[in-house]
DNA sequence: CCCAAAATAATAATGATTACTGATTTATCA
DNA sequence: TGATAAATCAGTAATCATTATTATTTTGGG
């Protein structure tokens, strides 16, 4: 795969993140330094770069997908107030994974999965910005 | 919350399916029943519906969402390539959640999981009905 | 340097879902 | 039972994220 500018600073934009930003924060943060590039460009690098498994490619249910430089982790929290998201690290569901395949005889390739809930600070009432 | 014939039909549709259907699917089966009903009324009840605890809604990445009658089970599994959706039933992921919740101080109410794979029969290349 | 393949910007199209509107049904209770 | 307010409906328009299209520009290999 070439790597454009704008391949290059979609994927730098979401390197240098917190994390996850949805598709249009990327565009906007794009537009920061290349005031020309467009939505389209920035949805088919992201869906690109997510195919050969740079970034991931996360659905939220109920909000928008969202796109992680971090290609492994694969468990997310999202608050319910804040929308802010998280990393789960380190956990796995081998385990429930294996136990399936096994009884069904389907086969697992990869998994979705969002927790939904109230982070610490919107659950101690601390301000929590971001709608 | 009052029943309509609108809603109970939705309902009872719902109740005597499989397991999961697509909002479309749903209006498809109740025009069967009602050829005035409209594709609005079939969203505004799902969702009602769902937010009283009744069905529940499922988001599936990358499909439509499908509304589920059991209003308790929690994890599924989709094939990538009939579509078709599983339940797991008996399987938990309280374990995780658990320690998440005391590692991060945050508190979990519902969660989304979708596995993705190969379903036995898409497996072993026997014919699977449907896209 | 040239040329085919890939990528782009801009815009139109898509498709699921929601919002709106005015009409109809249902619940409540005197 | 009859009136009145609240809930729900059908039909349609609007929204919003995402994808497709198209003509143009960029790019890397020979």
């Amino acid at each position: 795969m070439n790597y454009s500018k704008q391949r290059s600073l979609i994927l730098s934009i979401l390197s240098s993140s917190e994390g996850h930003l949805t598709a249009d924060e990327v565009y906007n943060k794009a537009r920061e330094v290349n005031e020309r590039i467009s939505l389209g460009t920035v949805y088919r690098n992201l869906n690109a770069l997510s195919e050969v498994g740079e970034i991931r490619r996360i659905n939220i249910p109920g909000a928008n997908t969202i796109f992680d430089k971090n290609a492994h982790k694969h468990l997310h929290f999202r608050c319910i107030k804040c929308g802010k998201i998280q990393d789960l690290s380190g956990e796995s569901i081998d385990k429930i994974v294996d136990n399936f395949e096994q009884k069904t005889g389907n086969k697992v390739y990869s998994n979705d999965i969002v927790l939904n809930g109230l982070c610490k600070n919107c659950k101690t009432g601390e301000n929590c910005v971001k709608a």
